[in-house]
DNA sequence: ACCAGTTTAGGACAACTGTCCTAAGCTCCC
DNA sequence: GGGAGCTTAGGACAGTTGTCCTAAACTGGT
């Protein structure tokens, strides 16, 4: 069955995110599937496919979700905030496991792992995105610059509130990250929001 | 002799950077200090052990690092530049394995290990000597905030450059660290350099 | 030269890893 | 009802892991 090859990748998308790779074992996967451990090679050849078909899943759910975004507010600015808010909305699991694509990152990078590649598209998907908004917001020349930048903040935010288990801090910058963006928008001609140039303790 | 456990501890920071510490086996270290890998326990009684000392010889190097760059400039601006250019002088291993500091972190979360809170202990002495930093140049009020803000967008820079292994974005995050610094300085009464506030990509 | 204490090598150990094999069960078409 | 093909369970496998033990080698003081 197909669902089988499914509930496996899912599973494997769950517990990779929550334990990590290497941490993660083809019993720790058969358990949490129900299935044993020995008929996995049937639908994956070894625990890389495994890996390779998580990230295929994360990219899939990616591009659906930067699509919803995109349907969801035509207005550019208000995209870029649906970014922002992921902070808020998975806040629960970033405070304990950290960003889901950055952690694999670090770990496959470590590792050496051929993957990683593949892995860091995901970021690029965001990039790429987040790219286009800036552009559409009037910032053509930095719009690649502004796309990393708000990437690297929020992997931060993310890396941070994770080690210290800190909540607080984590919506801090949830709130720090959207004066920066109300603060972008104010520089330029295009008219979104009244920018006063606040420079509160974003800057 | 207590040499050859400050060689087992020094070869374990190492190993545990830059393959991470789940991925490094005693076979690992033995082989990296030539000792053979039975008698470890006559240094360290488990693995946790060895990792206790890894994160005690972190913050012994932490603390020196700090008090070295407080020695070099007397003016809290300058020692801040210091804090933003580790990333400089760590480049080369920042774009294969990360941050130590977060890398670590991230992985002691993900497998929930008690000894999480001694690593993030590092983040906190950059973070309170920032913060003494970011007082000492009038910002008392947000200067905690600051400190934080600073360290998180150094995390963020770090993981992005090795999951892209793209140096010249580092090198643009570092310059963009420096405008954001001048930035701040030129905020405040405090006249430490001439502050145009310039808002270019970095905001 | 001898002895007590420290340090080492080497291997035993049980548990676990990813991988692979085989035989049984299932499903669906003839 | 029978048979082909897909799916599964269970276990074998070789290698590795962290842990622990024992006996040898070394050390320094007398």
């Amino acid at each position: 069955m197909n669902s089988t090859r499914a509930a496996i990748i899912e599973a494997a998308d769950r517990l990779f995110y929550q334990r990590g790779y290497r941490d993660t074992s083809f019993a720790d996967i058969a358990a949490a599937v129900g299935l044993s451990r020995g008929n996995f090679y049937h639908h994956f050849k070894s625990k890389d496919a495994i890996l390779d078909g998580v990230i295929a899943l994360r990219r899939q759910k990616t591009g659906e979700l930067l699509a919803q975004w995109s349907a969801e507010s035509a207005d550019p600015a208000g995209r870029i905030r649906s970014f922002i808010h992921i902070l808020a909305v998975n806040r629960d699991p970033i405070l304990e496991h950290g960003c889901p694509v950055g952690s694999l990152c670090v770990e496959l990078a470590k590792a050496d792992h051929e993957a990683l590649a593949d892995a860091a598209a995901i970021f690029t998907m965001f990039r790429d995105w987040l790219r286009a908004q800036f552009e559409a917001l009037g910032r053509a020349d930095d719009a690649d610059e502004l796309a990393m930048h708000l990437l690297a903040r929020s992997q931060g935010a993310a890396t941070l509130a994770s080690a210290f288990h800190d909540r607080s801090f984590l919506d801090r910058e949830i709130e720090s990250l959207e004066t920066w963006l109300a603060h972008c928008l104010g520089d330029r001609p295009e008219p979104q929001t009244q920018g006063a140039h606040p420079c509160s303790s974003s800057c």
